[in-house]
DNA sequence: TCTATATATCGAGAATTATAGATATATTGT
DNA sequence: ACAATATATCTATAATTCTCGATATATAGA
């Protein structure tokens, strides 16, 4: 983890909408609806799913999404159609740590 | 920790310089000179030094470490005319612990 | 192939942040 | 009180970010 890094997460934490998607993918089944397809939540939460929640733009969360999946805090999974985002746990932790 | 403090204090880690000047409060005796009035580094790094270390304006910097201040990273005492600067570890943990 | 659905990307205007210089305030020493 | 030094605040402009609607791309099913 170096400083570059680590100011590109601290910019995809800066964000209120984003840090609360951070936030309800710690629990997705307990934030979100079971998908229809897939019947369980191993590779996160759906596009659609998180945009609806979050009350945003379908544009605006998609390019939330790819931002936080570009500097690794985000883990993107395509299944079908649906591109499936999870928390990417390891990152966290070594940004955790660089703080620290 | 709520996430609207947790924002805030994703803001200040979202910008270079005050992510660097976080860095180099960990260790302010190998970043710094030594105060020529005081002593030891208990209370951090005077305003001056810092500005001097990262090479913007005075204005600027004192801003920075203010908004820094006013979130809980940074611990400011007093000393006559210097204000000095140290890291609130212990916030920091709790924003980690958030995270995770 | 045509259609519907899900996601990604582009382009733009509004809002916020970065940063500086000028100025104000606080403190110390003469 | 006055001068010098350290820091804080104000004001303004440039740069970046926020957010959207429009459009493009990808996938699945009829």
């Amino acid at each position: 983890m170096d400083l570059k890094l680590a100011t590109e997460i601290g910019k995809c934490l800066s964000n209120n909408p984003r840090l609360q998607i951070l936030e309800w993918l710690k629990e997705p089944e307990k934030n979100f609806p079971p998908h229809e397809t897939l019947k369980h939540f191993n590779d996160g939460v759906c596009v659609t799913y998180i945009q609806e929640k979050a009350g945003l733009s379908q544009s605006t969360i998609s390019t939330y999404l790819t931002n936080m999946e570009k500097c690794g805090l985000l883990i993107m999974t395509r299944h079908g159609k649906w591109s499936y985002f999870k928390r990417n746990e390891e990152l966290l932790r070594q940004y955790a740590e660089f703080l620290l």
